[in-house]
DNA sequence: CTGTAATCGATATATTTTTATCGATATAAA
DNA sequence: TTTATATCGATAAAAATATATCGATTACAG
């Protein structure tokens, strides 16, 4: 177990550590060595104390007066949230959304690497999706064995999260990042990370409904 | 102003209740015709207080040994929500995710119902994505303006983002869906609710290098 | 009819997360 | 050199959220 295995981060800093590292990417495209925890936090409309907070929870070490080191930050900040290092994955279910997910750029960027998707329909067999061929789903097993693929995004219809995430775990899958409306039901050494859409519409409209603050 | 609209919900309460209603609509088209705190915890695998207390946002109330009628709860949800009205929105960026969202039935069932895409790209104008036809970007002021659009759904490239949201704010709009990862500046009286799926990927790898818990 | 168990609703406690405060320090200006 | 100011890092306070407790109530079994 690595020394940064065990450590326990705040899952909401968790969460804005992306946007942090994004901020502080484009000021170093524009050659900037350091950055304060007000630069962050002003760009992003949010409280430079937080900032702070979250900052140190990586072993980035500030200057009074300056901030942080923006090289030091960077690699402090993927280190925590695994962005240095690379993974490959698959996808399960090549309809719309899996389709937009092959096709975003950023996942690779951040070391996530989608090496094959699996889909139901035999039309779409052997075709390529961005660069991503689709196999046939008789296939999965298979695959995630001989290539010890320990991650898998998941993008099937509801009726059928249950029944794919069942064959996942058993070819050895890892991780499922779930984007469908359903409770997997897995082993606890199996990780589910599920995203939910209709949480981020029911936020808005009650938003919207009290009109803007 | 209603007597709904000034209550003031906890955002995590939010984000559980489309969750809440999935799980009772499906009792109820099974037949069932009340559901207890505990029903809806165990499926969903989180604590029965906390839903207690989450459904007494709602105007249902429950029996002592019985729990809440479905039906009634229901209605009390999707009126939080606003699940119980309908709205017209546009989406403006038809790329990948764009289009996978248009192609989304869940919306339309959620009372947001899209009646036009806007895109930059020549060669989608007049074509159709799942229904919607994509229209010129030029015509983004002129349609908001005309039909009195109020909610945006924000899908183009993060350059364009704040750009983009100047138009559509100075043609009426008053909320913004965005996905691109871009803080908007916006008036304080348009609602901009964001999400960034990189969020959401860095709790997953973070999850997973400190293995299943 | 009576006792039992499940559940609600209210209240209380604990935990997590955010926000505030303050001394120390490094830079820049006077 | 001295002074002023921005910033860090640590600690403290406040707010939000989650979890626990408990009496009241209702259905159901005996």
């Amino acid at each position: 177990m690595t020394d940064s295995s065990d450590k326990k981060y705040p899952v909401p800093t968790i969460r804005r550590l992306p946007s942090y590292l994004r901020v502080i990417k484009a000021l170093d495209f524009e050659g900037r060595e350091f950055v304060s925890a007000t630069d962050i936090a002003n760009e992003l409309g949010i409280d430079s104390i937080k900032v702070r907070k979250d900052l140190a929870y990586t072993e980035a070490t500030g200057k009074p007066r300056v901030g942080y080191r923006i090289t030091e930050l960077m690699h402090g900040i993927r280190s925590i949230i695994g962005w240095d290092r690379n993974s490959e994955a698959i996808l399960v279910g090549a309809g719309c959304l899996g389709s937009a997910l092959l096709g975003f750029p950023g996942f690779s960027k951040r070391g996530l690497n989608f090496v094959a998707a699996f889909d139901a329909d035999r039309e779409k067999y052997g075709t390529y999706v961005h660069e991503c061929e689709i196999k046939p789903i008789e296939e999965l097993e298979k695959f995630i064995t001989e290539r010890l693929i320990e991650i898998a995004v998941l993008t099937v219809p509801s009726f059928a999260a249950q029944q794919v995430t069942d064959r996942l775990v058993n070819a050895g899958i890892k991780g499922i990042w779930n984007f469908s409306p359903v409770r997997l039901k897995v082993p606890p050494s199996v990780v589910v990370q599920s995203e939910n859409l209709m949480s981020g519409l029911a936020v808005f409209m009650v938003r919207m409904a009290r009109g803007a603050e």
